[in-house]
DNA sequence: GCGACAG
DNA sequence: ATCTTGTCGC
């Protein structure tokens, strides 16, 4: 698929200043209200809307990214692609640093999603445009952000001792570029207990085109019975295998 | 100055 | 993210 607007392609060569207006540009750009044409309802079920999975390994000074895609259990394309990194990892600049990678890996992708889940942050992010966020309005795709550990922001209540299904809100706080008590996120339990331990929940933010309760419904509703939700937990297995691949 | 900090 | 075997516990 194609990246609809071209301008919001991340460039690394430009200041930091630059970066965070432009991050700006696309939280301005970015609707955190459900917009499309699919059954959200549906989302994981066999004849359900394609859902994407974006996950990113590296080798050296070189990013692999891949793109899952699934309509229900079914993987229906894997793309991706190989690229040289020449930007660290700064912490509200992820997508400086892996979005261009992952652009190529859509632009190789010849399907075209209903909507994609990416390892990283959506709304949950200092100027409310993460690696989701980013992608997402670059796209015009509804965008999800399943990220592992929380960026900014406040959970509104305790996050242990969640049972798998359950959610709590995530508040944005003085880190964020929103007024405080906006909901940006949610802390989602996908799974509980591996073996009589607990597991941490994943916080997951709306990227683009929908909303904070929508994208939680959403990623729930992609559980394979693993902490990641499938589209994310293949693209990581793919990544690694491409990886592995690239390396030898 | 101090603390916080996706992958 | 990545470097990495075996090992503790259910």
């Amino acid at each position: 698929m194609e990246v609809a607007r071209p301008a919001f392609r991340p460039d690394a060569s430009v200041t930091r200043e630059e970066m965070e207006a432009l991050q700006r540009d696309i939280a301005a750009s970015a609707r955190f209200e459900d917009d499309f044409d699919f059954d959200a309802r549906r989302v994981g079920r066999p004849e359900g809307p394609l859902v994407a999975g974006v996950d990113q390994a590296f080798l050296d000074d070189r990013a692999v990214s891949v793109v899952v895609v699934l309509r229900g259990e079914e993987v229906v394309e894997r793309a991706h692609s190989v690229s040289p990194l020449d930007f660290p990892y700064i912490p509200g600049l992820l997508s400086f640093r892996e979005g261009g990678p992952v652009l190529d890996a859509f632009e190789a992708l010849s399907t075209a999603p209903d909507l994609a889940l990416f390892d990283g942050s959506g709304r949950i992010h200092f100027r409310q445009a993460g690696l989701a966020t980013h992608m997402g309005v670059a796209l015009d795709l509804p965008a999800v952000g399943v990220a592992k550990s929380l960026l900014c922001g406040r959970p509104v209540a305790p996050t242990d001792e969640l049972a798998a299904g359950e959610r709590v809100a995530v508040e944005a706080n003085g880190r964020v570029d929103a007024p405080d008590g906006t909901v940006i996120g949610h802390a989602v339990q996908t799974r509980q207990f591996e073996a009589s331990h607990r597991i941490n929940p994943v916080y997951v933010s709306p990227g683009h085109r929908m909303c904070a309760e929508t994208a939680a419904d959403v990623v729930l509703a992609c559980r394979g019975g693993y902490k990641l939700p499938e589209p994310t937990r293949l693209a990581d297995a793919y990544a690694d295998e491409v990886k592995r691949r690239v390396d030898a």
